[in-house]
DNA sequence: GTAAAAACAAACCAATCGGTCTGTTTTATA
DNA sequence: TATAAAACAGACCGATTGGTTTGTTTTTAC
């Protein structure tokens, strides 16, 4: 009995006191068992894209033994899928709290442009940038995978057209609604990030994406 | 001797006639042979996915044996590298090729609309679109690949602004290069590929292309 | 025609893949 | 405290991976 004391159990070893293993409701210890899990399969797919990322690499980030993570889910695919769910579901979410930031409402190209420079941080840099890329490419020949995440893209479309255009007005005139031109911006942002994804982060690209706020703000104002 | 007249090299075997194998030189066969296995490459790239594109599946593709993939080939990197460049240098050929239809010059609108369309079908829809993508994910992880791949997706957009911006100039008073808009151009109908690839066709997508080339006309002209 | 080289086929290989099986430890129930 | 169930660990499994080896066929050079 007590053959586990070591590492995490045994606490305050220079006192060489035992403390009792922190004791966990099952409910807890299977939430964090698959938090974990789920998070290492996006670390995973970060680090070693789709083709890389195999069942050995996940369990090891997540520090996880084969025996636990069956006990938690039946195939690769599916906590593959539920990562991927969660990944675009909160990018969903947080599509609708980007907020153009309060400035003055005359000062439309630099608040547009803040917009702009905040959904390219947010989604379109760095490894949640490389996360969608891999996700999205991963559903295309993954039919079940696809059937799952498809519905989840939309609903980003349709967040980013909506909300943003919520913060927005079409100037008198433009015959251009604004939501179209939130999706346009979106797409644009995403080619631009696939750019950088291949052949490296270019210093145009912020001047670009300016010069794309500036046009912008001669068809919306806030 | 002669032990190998099946399939190919017997023919009119109604007649029972045997005629000769069909005699090619080493060089006729290396570089037949060397074609066939990285259209295959491409093929189960399209097909199947980085992830799902192995050795296997693509020399079933290929219908060619082991022994003789390795007589041409070190590795299955080197030639997924060598089936990327081509199809790569490709597009950066086939995008000085673009050219805006033949239309009065004063059919700004249009001919900017007919562009796009020829744009979008050439690169963003399809099978070209998919191994686009593959192809660009698969660098993303591959530091060889990457190294040999990113050059490439520069040289693309170098030639998209600079060919297709020939073929336009901008408005007096319109302060933009039009290669800039040219470059925005591509990424926005990247961005709306990868939406396409991801949750599938959208009818809104034609439309939205459309108001991007009005925008653009405001912009250009012939 | 003959010998060497190139092209090709298929058996073979260690390593890894996703997944399963058996047994131990921890928590819940009574 | 006893018993069952859930959580967990690691050995194990057949299938598949990229790559190699051995031997045969075709082309080339003499």
């Amino acid at each position: 009995m007590a053959m586990m004391l070591a590492g995490i159990n045994r606490r305050d070893m220079g006192k060489m006191v035992e403390v009792a293993a922190t004791r966990r409701s099952q409910p807890e210890r299977r939430e964090e068992m698959r938090r974990r899990l789920v998070a290492a399969t996006l670390d995973a797919l970060a680090d070693h894209g789709h083709a890389g990322a195999s069942l050995s690499v996940i369990l090891d980030k997540a520090g996880v033994s084969r025996g636990a993570w069956a006990h938690h889910f039946d195939t690769k695919a599916e906590m593959l899928a539920l990562a991927a769910e969660g990944l675009l579901r909160e990018a969903v979410a947080s599509a609708g709290t980007l907020s153009p930031p309060a400035l003055s409402p005359s000062d439309g190209p630099a608040a547009l442009g803040a917009l702009l420079e905040q959904a390219w941080a947010r989604f379109y840099e760095g490894r949640h940038r490389d996360l969608l890329f891999e996700v999205a490419l991963a559903a295309r020949t993954d039919a079940e995978l696809k059937q799952r995440l498809a519905p989840i893209f939309s609903d980003f479309i349709t967040a980013v057209g909506q909300s943003w255009g919520l913060a927005l007005h079409p100037r008198p005139g433009a015959g251009v609604a604004v939501a179209d031109l939130m999706v346009l911006t979106v797409y644009m942002l995403r080619g631009m990030a696939m750019q950088e994804l291949a052949a490296g982060p270019s210093p145009d690209h912020a001047r670009l994406r300016a010069l794309w706020a500036g046009l912008l703000a001669a068809q919306v104002t806030f």
